[in-house]
DNA sequence: GCTTGACTTTGAGCACACTCTAAGTTTTAT
DNA sequence: ATAAAACTTAGAGTGTGCTCAAAGTCAAGC
């Protein structure tokens, strides 16, 4: 198993750039990383578990702004106050997560509604050029003639 | 029924401000909304029926970019090309929203885990501070101690 | 000893999506 | 006639989160 990872590995790793480690360690999301003799920075597993929680929280949203406050409140240690305060932050991002997923999947019903919509449409184009029917140009795309039996000759 | 809105009710309406209504109009993601003689805008029941679906795709994290691209579609008419196209940026958004959903989801449970844990962390201070038992520095708040059963005097 | 490549730092630059300012017009009320 | 309120435009400015550039250091291989 390896144990340290150099900035390139590390941001591999984690799927972001070594401009953007580095700039997560300068505004102090994460904090200064242990170098080597050569002052290059050496990651360690507890880095990278930090990092991709951040990426968690990033990834659903939170601002670095707050995530910079949840990295200030670990780096204080585990007293009761930077316990709660943490413990508050991310009980209201997770209430906002719910929020968010409960509209997505509304909106994921809506598109899939479109979706069908426009394989509707796509049936009816194709009918028209087959056989010259004229249809109604629904510019809103919101109210599609409803499937109808084939035209009896 | 209002029929139609002045744009400071359509932004109240849609839960946007009147520069960024104004915005999206000069970028062309809402076409030239109607005038009175006045010149000032009137907003109807359909461009609002837009604006909402726009806000949708928007507050899913569709990039303005694309928002613009489905919108010069729909301009275009209902022809195969354009409800093609128009459905297939669809069903990509929805592929991407439903991995987001996913995602989210895990991360949701990750968060309720850490929530449990300081909740754990939480008593165990408590704890500490009535009994005076140390514990320990657990910077990265992963591993919390397991609860365990009180302490015989 | 010189080149190559991976790293270092500081600070500037960029893309995105607004957000606001300034100056002007039009309608309504006094 | 004048003031106030609501609108108009073009264009400048802002915040967020990177992203890149320039100049330098260091170790390894030829």
């Amino acid at each position: 198993m390896i144990t340290s990872l150099t900035i390139q590995q590390a941001a591999k790793a984690c799927g972001l750039t070594v401009h953007t480690l580095r700039y997560y360690e300068r505004i102090g999301l994460i904090g200064p990383v242990p170098r080597q003799a050569n002052r290059h920075r050496l990651y360690h597993a507890e880095d990278m578990q930090w990092l991709e929680f951040l990426l968690k929280l990033r990834t659903t949203g939170l601002p670095i702004a707050q995530m910079l406050r949840y990295a200030e409140l670990r780096r204080l240690g585990n007293s009761i106050e930077s316990v709660s305060e943490r413990k508050a932050m991310l009980a209201q991002h997770t209430r906002t997560l719910e929020a968010t997923l409960i509209n997505m999947q509304q909106t994921i019903a809506i598109l899939h509604g479109k979706l069908a919509m426009y394989t509707e449409m796509e049936r009816q184009l194709n009918a028209t050029t087959a056989t010259r029917e004229e249809y109604s140009d629904d510019r809103t795309a919101e109210h599609p003639t409803p499937p109808h039996p084939p035209t009896r000759r």
